[in-house]
RNA sequence: GGGCGCAUGGCUCAGCUGGCUAGAGCGCUUGCUUCACACGCAAGAGAUCGGUGGUUCGAAUCCACCUGCGCCCA
């Protein structure tokens, strides 16, 4: 009575109940105490506001597939999931909501506005959390956390101030990136850069006492000019020299500013002179700073001119740019005016120009922090999946400038600053202060702004593990081990997190870190939701199951930045799950509920056959390759591998091979057919199962029906252990001998499709070139005859000839077919031929080789060996083709 | 302007440190309802590996330059 299995795995309805089995038995659920070696990734957390994207879900199937195999693998495995609150995208969406009430966020004030950001996050803020079950992730969802939880904000706190008491935290004035329509400062990586088609402006700058003389200056933002401070030209500029030191009369508004020297400058661009706008240009306030030119503000938050901009205030940004244009054209001052591209920065929320505007913000000095984390990337201790970028990490590092950490929004960690108001006394406080630590009264005003969300999201790797405090947690998880993202937060999330990681846990947050492709779609454009290009990976496991979008994801990822999303990758998951559903039904067939599973004979036991010797010496390079590649992250290579081994290997040979066995009347044969069976398509689930957890867990659970009651065999394969290569089942003997049984059932399978002659069973001879192809052949004849559906006749290097055949030459020698008549003489001949032809150039390739005395002094011997065993086959294969077809008359 | 990635059969991609008669999946052609699987089995057609030079006994693989597409930084 065999075990009973649907035909079919369903993944809509087995992945949940799966996952539901997982969960309820905690399998997921690291152990500090366990005194196994711990495997910890901190999931890149998710903002609140998000849904998984395509993007997620490759960074997930990833990060999952590490965890699985190192939890086969023996190790305390730890997935710490959770999610980040994300500031200004979280405050939008509820602004959004607010607005459809047709009220916004002032009228209802900072307190309630707040109280209801929380009731969407409680709400809303765990989508994502439902979608990576869906994928299979194997989080631990006990130790979730969220950036703005109570202990978490503690840790935000606590590096705030310890910052800010060692002088790494400042607030000062400088050129930030700032939203007019928000109203914010944003990060760089909430900017995004196009191309415009616009101008590039020449103005004349009259030099002062000297009206006749003048300088010109090139911009693409001549309404700043208005803020000009200065002119500056590079100091080895020999068209310039004699100017710098001198004045020149600011047009439009008569002031008088210097002409200063910087290298900076580039002498190429425009007239190789430029305006110094120190309020609104980073690299002009960066002159500034070394020129001591103050800095004029001339537009106000909103990008409206202000009153320095005396006849042009009032006027946005873009009039003005406009209006002083016309200005300087009608008093004689624009030189010329040329097309020129230029880039401009936009709001990623709202695609307002940014204007780098001078602002007065709370900044981390990062020098001191940027320096010891380069050092951990150039000593080794932090390295780069693929290596490369860790080059772009380093130059970014090295170039560095102060982190802008303040927002002018209300959703986030508010600075944990008062100020006074009677004596303008400042507190920087881990607690909230009640009164005035210097004149004891209590009319403390906290500041407005709140903390970059990445100024949390830094501490990640440790402020989810407990830190500040002294957790077991953080003792056993911390370091974690690897990190796996996306390229696009390099700079903004990884290098900040190991610049804490290394100042407040004196150790580098991880080891390794994995930057994943990006997934485009099938055009090569961008997946955006925006853009409409997005695929929407829920879609994908509806229709085709997790695991086939987890297989189809992983298959795809190689050392390049880009890969074009595949369908046909899904699909091909799909059916690579059916395929191993139904090797798994095959042998479920003949296996008795309860009956214990029979054991594997060791290595060199007599009862193991040619082909289990062969299957399990391909299985051990399967496992050894499987093993390296997921360590070394190359995950395509892994998945790749897998399905071959799988598919080809073992469902298409050894499979086919134990059929006749398991059918036979040898009953200890077929004993022994049904171990092997057992022992690879078992470690074939275990290998499958950090890519395909689901389809792997239900056939384990399948399998394990035939155990005996009270077999130590785990419940789950979670609690399976990884296989091991065993070096002993390595047999590259029968690796030989197999493939050229192969080449001769392929040879007689070649000459029936040529014949259209179906699953009728044919007459066959086969030809050796040597004794030794001979006696392989017919000690293993019912190989061939059971998998070619043929009858071999003869065997032996000196075989007659039939009077009516189709011949097919193999590297071993020659299979004839008996035909009685039904040969084609053309297509017999215009396949030899073909053959003949191929074969003859290749032969003359090798000869070039072999030939040649440098090859034979200079290559390696193994190689020489190897060409001249060629040419010897090429030579046996010409002769028997061209035997062939003069027999034929050709 | 600097850096990086990609360019291989009709399509999408593998081919790491040079030894390949260049693989896979999809698509295409032919045959097969073979008792695990038609989401399948078997067989087949189809590529001078973007271009030009160079290094080498030997280059899809290394080097230089060029062309096209994409990403990042300035």
């Amino acid at each position: 009575m065999p075990i009973p299995i649907d035909t079919r795995f369903e993944p809509k309805s087995a992945e949940p109940r799966l996952y539901a089995f997982w969960e309820e038995r905690d399998l997921f659920r690291a152990n500090p105490k366990s005194g196994k070696r711990p495997f910890v990734i901190a999931l890149p957390p998710p903002n609140v506001t998000g849904s998984l994207h395509m993007g997620h879900a490759l960074n997930d199937s990833i990060q999952d597939c590490l965890i699985r195999f190192h939890r086969l693998r023996g190790f305390e495995a730890l997935w710490i999931p959770g999610t980040d609150h994300a500031g200004i995208a979280t405050q939008n969406v509820v602004e959004k909501e607010l607005r459809k009430e047709k009220k916004n966020r002032f009228e209802l004030g900072r307190e309630k506005f707040l109280e209801r950001v929380w009731a969407w996050k409680e709400q809303y803020g765990n989508t994502i959390v439902g979608q990576m079950k869906r994928l299979g992730c194997s989080c631990d969802w006990s130790r979730l956390r969220f950036t703005m939880d109570e202990g978490y904000s503690r840790a935000v706190r606590e590096v705030f101030v310890r910052w800010y008491e060692a002088g790494l935290v400042y607030k000062g004035k400088r050129i930030v990136n700032w939203c007019p329509r928000c109203l914010t400062a944003l990060s760089d990586i909430e900017v995004e850069h196009r191309t415009d088609a616009s101008h590039l402006w020449h103005i004349r700058y009259p030099i002062e006492g000297d009206p006749s003389k003048s300088i010109t200056v090139a911009t693409t933002r001549p309404e700043t000019m208005l803020g000009d401070t200065g002119v500056a030209v590079h100091p080895d500029d020999a068209r310039y020299r004699s100017l710098v030191g001198k004045n020149v009369v600011l047009p439009l508004l008569g002031r008088r500013i210097p002409i200063v020297a910087d290298t900076i400058v580039d002498r190429e661009f425009g007239t190789g002179a430029v305006k110094v706008t120190p309020a609104h240009d980073a690299n002009d306030y960066d002159i500034a700073q070394r020129a001591k030119l103050p800095a004029l503000v001339v537009m106000d938050e909103k990008g409206v001119m202000n009153d320095e901009a005396g006849p042009f205030r009032g006027l946005e940004r873009f009039a003005a740019r406009q209006a002083v244009v016309k200005a300087l054209e009608e008093q004689g001052f624009l030189v010329k005016t040329d097309d020129y591209a230029v880039s401009v920065g936009t709001c990623y929320r709202c695609q307002t120009v940014i204007e780098p505007y001078l602002s007065e913000q709370w900044f981390v000095k990062m020098k001191p922090l940027s320096e010891p984390t380069a050092a951990a990337t150039r000593d080794g201790r932090v390295r780069f999946f693929p290596e490369r970028w860790a080059k772009v990490y380093l130059d970014w590092l090295d170039n560095t400038r102060d982190w802008c950490i303040s927002r002018q929004i209300w959703w986030g960690h508010r600075v944990p600053v008062w100020n006074c108001a009677a004596c303008s006394e400042r507190i920087v406080s881990r607690t909230t202060p009640t009164q005035c630590t210097k004149c004891g009264k209590s009319e403390l005003v906290q500041e407005e702004h709140v903390l970059d969300t990445w100024f949390s999201s830094a501490l990640w790797p440790f402020a989810t593990l407990g830190w500040p405090d002294d957790t077991e947690d953080l003792r056993a998880f911390y370091p974690t081990s690897t990190l796996t993202t996306d390229r696009g937060i390099i700079y903004l999330w990884v290098a900040r997190m190991v610049m804490t990681g290394l100042h407040f846990m004196r150790h580098e947050p991880y080891a390794h870190v994995v930057i994943h492709p990006t997934v485009q779609n099938a055009q090569g454009q961008r997946m955006s939701k925006s853009l409409g290009t997005g695929i929407d990976p829920l879609d994908l496991i509806e229709k085709h199951g997790a695991d086939a979008t987890r297989f189809g994801l992983l298959a795809q990822v190689t050392g390049a930045q880009d890969i074009r999303f595949q369908n046909e990758r899904i699909e091909m998951g799909q059916r690579f799950a059916t395929k191993l559903w139904n090797a798994t039904r095959f042998l479920l067939d003949k296996l008795e509920p309860g009956a214990g599973l029979p054991a594997l004979p060791k290595p060199g036991d007599p009862r193991l056959k040619l082909e289990d010797r062969w299957i399990l010496s391909r299985l051990t390079s399967s496992v050894r390759d499987t093993t390296r590649l997921i360590e070394g992250y190359e995950f395509g290579p892994a998945a790749n591998g897998l399905y071959d081994f799988v598919w080809s290997d073992f469902c298409d040979w050894y499979i086919e091979l134990s059929k006749g066995r398991l059918a036979g009347t040898d009953a200890a044969s077929a004993e022994t057919a049904k171990a092997v069976l057992v022992h690879v398509l078992d470690a074939s689930l275990r290998l499958l199962h950090p890519i395909m957890p689901f389809v792997t867990e239900a056939l384990w659970q399948e399998l394990r029906k035939a155990e005996r009651a009270g077999s130590p065999r785990a419940e789950s394969l979670l609690g399976a252990k990884w296989p091991e290569a065993d070096a002993a089942r390595e047999d590259g003997e029968a690796t030989r001998v197999l493939s050229l049984l192969i080449e001769t059932v392929r040879g007689i399978r070649e000459v029936k499709a040529r014949y259209n002659l179906g699953r009728s069973k044919v007459r066959a001879r086969v030809r050796t070139n040597d004794v030794d192809g001979a006696r392989i052949l017919r000690d293993h004849a019912t190989i061939v005859e059971s998998t070619a559906g043929a009858t071999l006749e003869e065997i032996g290097p000196d075989v007659a000839k039939p009077p009516f055949k189709a011949t097919s030459v193999t590297a071993g020698g020659e299979v004839y077919v008996l035909l009685e008549g039904l040969v084609d003489r053309e297509k017999e001949l215009a396949r030899m031929r073909a053959q003949l032809e191929k074969s003859k150039g290749f032969l003359a390739t090798v000869r070039a080789k072999i030939d040649s005395p440098t090859f034979r002094a200079k290559a390696d011997p193994e190689i020489v060996a190897r060409e001249e065993d060629r040419a010897r086959d090429l030579g046996d294969q010409i002769r028997a083709l061209e035997e062939a077809i003069r027999e034929l008359g050709g």
